[in-house]
DNA sequence: AGCACGCCGACT
DNA sequence: GTCGGCGTGCTC
């Protein structure tokens, strides 16, 4: 008799028995790697083969007779290996989920394969000549295949030509037979990036983006296996990808927030890769024009080898950044400063291309009254609703719910009430006012409801067919247009205003991203950002291109409050309907932190004590998020220098005291967001 | 996570 | 007398 250890989605860290189909049944063999479809409790779902033995083990408290055989196994061929089972347990320790849920997490959900889907154009795509590359960049690829240091950054202002030095450190990697993951923001893989790649390497790319169904994705995952597929072009996930003698992992734009999954387990592609190519001995080469303010320090520390590129390989200098002063400049009402408009003009003129770039949806354009300052807020969520002006509706950015725009003030009755702050909506009727004979395009995800659609708009603004582009983040990242000319930031003080403690790191890199935009193909191209805070060392050093300047002052700022990279966080955050139960769960939470933090550091062993010394118990206190879709959330930071003991800490409290559980329980380990 | 079991309030 | 709330506990 074969007996299975099965793991399975759900948050139970545990492996569960069962027996092979009872011979005669024509399914597949059992083996480890492969899914099965089992009966749990009195519900079908899927688990996943981690161990197989021919005695029921010793563990199992259930007796041999009761232990239920799988229904069938799914796969044919395995769809996990030892390596990637090992990477699952990894996962469930650092980020504290099951194995189960690691796993999930890893692998494609399809059913049965469906071909076609990976990229169906790629046959299109003429296969191309290498570039020719800069002095710099030869230097780059030679030391990064010469260095014995596993993470490597190529780091260099957008143009420089980064791209180049990935794909032909690739090319070298796959010459001696090796495959490479090469993973970007989920937003940049629209074709621009990857058509390159399609292009250098042709059938022997892999495209693992969010558009393919669950059965592309498991056909494009045997590709990958069977090593039809050597480079695997992808988002976050990909980093899972199941490439036999991987030689190399790239994270490209590393900077960006999308790396860290929003759903459990939360797990940061970056680390995830950091650990695989550890393991494997392979380098990590990350590149971006604005590093994390963790990997420049790094680089800064000798963790991580930086390969600086610093020209512009289409020549030209960055473009000019012009700040402009909002508090000294009377829009009349609008978004536009009079300078902004007058460059607006000058550039469609000559028949150049204008974005304008608002950095978020939501905390702009809400309701407000101009008498007694009441302002309306989502009765999930605390937060201020935005108006839109398309469905005539006010509208919650967090769980969807609308109302109509009230005629007077709800609380004083006052009919003196605006809408003030602006989002791309109210930002598109000033420009199709103040520019009637312009061609306009807004992308933004509220007007992206078809598929395909971003990917059809980018095209036709690059071919021509629009003049100004109106946009969110997304127009940020990885875009070349070459009739671009001028990029306004309307509103650079959004972010600043987040209660983050990166939040002054995300608007440098927002605004340097932006303005590199820009000139990227002509070298008068202009860029204006607008802001109410013209000071804020973030806008001062993104304006003047001054990036060491702007990291040294924020890891300052860092070390003063002792945040990362000075330390390490967990956080935990604690949710329920009712406002009390949430904030008593996060009471009695930080109580029995503060318990074991006190045993662990009279701890015998004076490793452990040394490990606990430094533990801080921020919190708890209501998130800067406090409601959202009906729960009241508290949070408590955990922090110290090593995330070992604050692990040690939120497991503890996960896995031993399951009767504080009546309110949910999220964990964190190295947030990214802390709203 | 689901889904059952179980023990206390407002209804035909 | 029942229907149904969601607290607790289990799933091989």
């Amino acid at each position: 008799m074969l007996y299975l250890d099965i793991v399975l989605n759900v948050p139970v860290n545990q492996s569960f028995s069962y027996t092979d189909i009872p011979e005669g049944k024509n399914t597949y063999a059992a083996e480890i790697g492969k899914r099965a479809e089992i009966r749990f409790g009195n519900r079908k779902t899927t688990g996943y083969i981690v161990g197989t033995h021919t005695k029921l083990p010793l563990s199992c408290p259930v007796p041999a007779g009761q232990i239920k055989p799988v229904l069938r196994i799914l796969d044919k061929e395995p769809l996990f290996s030892r390596e990637l089972l090992s990477l699952a347990v990894w996962i469930s320790k650092f980020y504290l989920c099951s194995v189960g849920e690691a796993i999930a997490a890893m692998i494609p959900s399809g059913r049965r394969e469906t071909n076609a889907g990976g990229f169906s154009f790629s046959a299109e795509i003429p296969e191309k000549e290498p570039l020719e590359l800069s002095k710099e960049q030869q230097q780059a690829v030679k030391d990064i295949s010469e260095s014995k240091n596993v993470m490597q950054y190529v780091y260099g202002m957008t143009g420089s030509g980064k791209t180049e030095v990935f794909l032909q450190t690739a090319e070298n990697l796959l010459k001696q037979g090796k495959g490479v993951i090469y993973l970007v923001p989920e937003i940049s893989l629209t074709r621009q990036v990857t058509e390159s790649v399609i292009s250098r390497f042709g059938q022997t790319v892999a495209v693992l983006h969010s558009g393919l169904t669950p059965s592309q994705r498991l056909s494009e995952w045997n590709r990958i296996i069977h090593r039809e597929a050597r480079v695997i072009v992808g988002a976050r996930s990909a980093v899972f990808a199941p490439v036999p003698d991987l030689g190399m992992i790239i994270i490209d734009e590393e900077h960006d927030g999308s790396y860290k999954s929003g759903t459990t387990p939360r797990y940061h592609a970056r680390q995830v890769a950091m650990y695989r190519c550890a393991k494997l001995g392979i380098p990590l080469v990350m590149g971006s024009a604005t590093p994390s303010v963790e990997a420049w320090y790094q680089m800064k520390t000798g963790k991580i080898v930086p390969h600086l590129l610093t020209r512009r390989l289409a020549g030209g200098s960055l473009p000019e950044i012009t700040c402009i002063d909002l508090t000294k400049t009377n829009t009349k009402g609008g978004c536009l400063s009079q300078e902004l408009e007058d460059q607006i003009h000058n550039t469609i003129s000559r028949r150049k291309q204008v974005i304008l770039f608002l950095n978020r949806r939501g905390f702009n354009h809400f309701f407000r009254c101009n008498t007694c300052g009441f302002e309306l807020t989502c009765k999930n969520c605390s937060v201020p609703l935005t108006y839109h002006k398309s469905e005539n509706r006010l509208r919650c950015h967090y769980c969807g719910w609308s109302m109509e725009p009230p005629h007077a003030c709800p609380k004083c009755g006052s009919v003196d009430i605006g809408y003030s702050g602006f989002g791309t909506e109210f930002v598109e009727a000033e420009v199709k006012a103040k520019f009637p004979a312009a061609r306009v395009v807004r992308i933004d995800t509220d007007s992206l409801t078809a598929k395909g659609e971003l990917q059809k708009k980018l095209d036709a603004f690059k071919k021509g067919d629009y003049d100004i582009l109106l946009g969110t983040q997304m127009v940020a990242k990885g875009l070349n247009f070459p009739k671009l000319q001028l990029v306004g930031v309307v509103l650079a003080d959004t972010g600043l205003h987040m209660p983050d403690f990166r939040a002054s790191e995300r608007t440098f890199s927002l605004i340097t991203q932006v303005a590199g935009r820009a000139g990227r193909f002509f070298p008068d191209g202009k860029v204006f950002v607008q802001s109410y805070n013209p000071s804020r060392d973030a806008i001062v050093y993104a304006c003047s291109g001054n990036s060491e300047s702007f990291y040294e002052k924020e890891l300052k700022t860092r070390r003063l409050l002792n945040f990362p990279p000075f330390s390490r966080l967990v956080r935990l955050v604690f949710r329920s309907p009712s406002a009390q139960t949430a904030a008593s769960a996060a009471e009695e939470a930080a109580g029995i932190f503060s318990a074991s933090i006190r045993e662990n550091s009279e701890a015998k062993d004076f490793a452990v004590q040394k490990l606990f010394s430094d533990v801080e118990i921020l919190g708890p206190s209501e998130c800067p998020l406090a409601k959202i879709a009906m729960n009241y959330r508290y949070q408590i930071l955990l922090r110290a220098q090593k995330i070992r003991p604050l692990q040690m800490l939120a497991g503890h409290l996960l896995y031993d005291y399951k009767q504080i559980q009546n309110a949910y329980i999220e964990i964190d380990v190295d947030p990214v967001n802390l709203l």
